[in-house]
DNA sequence: TCTCGACTAGAACATTATTCTAGAACGTTA
DNA sequence: TAACGTTCTAGAATAATGTTCTAGTCGAGA
C-alpha cells in the first residue's frame, strides 16, 4: 500500500489524538483509530503495542515538545525575574499553540499514562533545565526561601489549573490573554520581598 | 444474602476506589470490583449502570464532600484574608484526610468523568459559596482587580498542582506541611497591594 | 398470606483489545 | 539481477471484559 503516506506512525498518532480528544481515551476503539488513520490493526500494534502505548507515546512526546520550547525560551533571557516569566510565558504559548496536544495531556491522559520511565526521564530533564538556570540566583538570594518541592507548584500551578479549565471548556477566555497575570503572580510568589 | 452488610452500595464504592487507585480505572475490571466487594455483577449494574457510573459517583460525591468541608470552614471566619486562608487550608485538610478519594479525583479520574450535569452542579455550588462570601470584600476593594476567571486558579492552582504530584508519588513531603506556604501565597496573589 | 418493589445472582451476549499468521515492501549484499 | 533479512502491513482468529437479561430472593406493608 504505502505511497504518499508521510509516515504511518505519525498518521496513527495524530488520528489517535483527534479521537482521544473527541471521545476520551476509553471510548475510542482501536477500530476508530484504524479507520481514521487508514492503518490496519497490525500496524497500530506493530508501532505501539497497545492502546495505552499510543497514549503513552502522545504523552511523552508532548511533554518533550513542551520542554524543548521552555529550553529555547530560557536561552534568550537572563536574570531571576526574566527566568520566571519565561517559564510561565513559554508554557502558556506552548499550550495555546498546541491545544489538542495540551488538552490530551491535561484532560484526557491522566490516569492512563502510568508514571513509567519515560515520564520520570522527562521530569528529571525539567529539574535539570530549571535547576541549572536558577542556581546562581538562588545562591545570590534573589529568590525567597521556600521548600524546594513547593517551588514549581507556586510558579506553574495556576497556569496548569487554568489550562485544565480552559481546555475542558469550563472557562472560555483564551489563556494567552492572561499570560502576564500569571507571569506576574509567579514572580510575585517567589521573589525575595 | 444480605446480613451484616452495611450497605452494598457503599461497599461497592469503597472497593472500586481501592481498585481504581491501585491499578487505574481502565485496568480494573468489573470482576475485580465484584470479588473485592462481594457484590455480584447484577448489583453493580443495578446501582451504577456502568463502570463509568461508578467513577462518576465517586467523583461527584468526592467533590461534594470537599465542598461541604469548605462551606463549614468559611462559616467560622470573617474578612478577606481569613477567607482566602480558609479556602486553601480547608482544601489541604480535606486532601490529607481523604487521600484515597483525593488521589482518585486528582490522578485517576480525569478523562473519565465527563463533565456531566453533576459536575456542572458542583461547580455552580462552588461559585455560589465563594462568591457569596467574598462579595462584600470585592466591593470594598480589599482584593486586587483581576480577571474573574483567573481568581480560582491563582488561589488554589498551586495546591491542586502539589496535591497531584504528592498523591501520585512524585513528591514525598506531606501537603499539610506546606499549608501555610500555600495559604500565604494565595493571599499574597490576590490582596490589594 | 399475598404482593410489590428493591435488590441479588450468574449465565448469556456483544463489543473490542490483542494475538497470530501470512505476506508485501524495501534496503542490503553477493 | 537475485537472494535474503528486516520492517511493515493486513485482516482473520482469539481472548478478555463490559453490559444485558432472566430468574429469582428478601423484606415491608396491606
Amino acid at each position: 500500500m504505502g505511497s504518499a503516506d508521510k509516515n504511518r506512525r505519525e498518521r496513527i498518532l495524530s488520528s489517535a489524538l483527534e479521537c482521544f480528544n473527541e471521545s476520551g481515551v476509553p471510548a475510542t476503539s482501536i477500530g476508530a483509530i484504524c479507520s481514521r488513520s487508514g492503518a490496519s490493526v497490525g500496524s497500530v500494534y506493530h508501532f505501539f503495542g497497545s492502546k495505552d502505548g499510543i497514549a503513552a507515546a502522545l504523552y511523552a512526546e508532548g511533554l518533550n515538545s513542551n520542554l524543548d520550547h521552555l529550553e529555547r525560551a530560557l536561552e534568550t533571557v537572563t536574570g531571576a525575574e526574566q527566568g520566571i516569566r519565561a517559564i510561565v510565558e513559554s508554557l502558556v504559548q506552548w499550550i495555546a499553540a498546541h491545544r489538542d496536544w495540551a488538552r490530551f495531556i491535561y484532560v484526557a491522559s491522566l490516569g492512563w499514562c502510568a508514571d513509567d520511565d519515560t515520564t520520570a526521564a522527562v521530569n528529571a530533564r525539567y529539574a535539570t533545565v530549571i535547576g541549572t538556570y536558577f542556581k546562581p540566583y538562588l545562591e545570590a538570594a534573589e529568590l525567597r526561601e521556600l521548600p524546594r518541592e513547593c517551588w514549581s507548584s507556586l510558579v506553574v500551578g495556576p497556569v496548569h489549573d487554568y489550562a485544565r479549565r480552559w481546555l475542558s471548556g469550563q472557562v472560555s477566555v483564551d489563556i494567552t490573554h492572561h499570560a502576564d497575570v500569571f507571569a506576574s503572580a509567579a514572580w510575585n510568589a517567589v521573589r525575595r520581598l
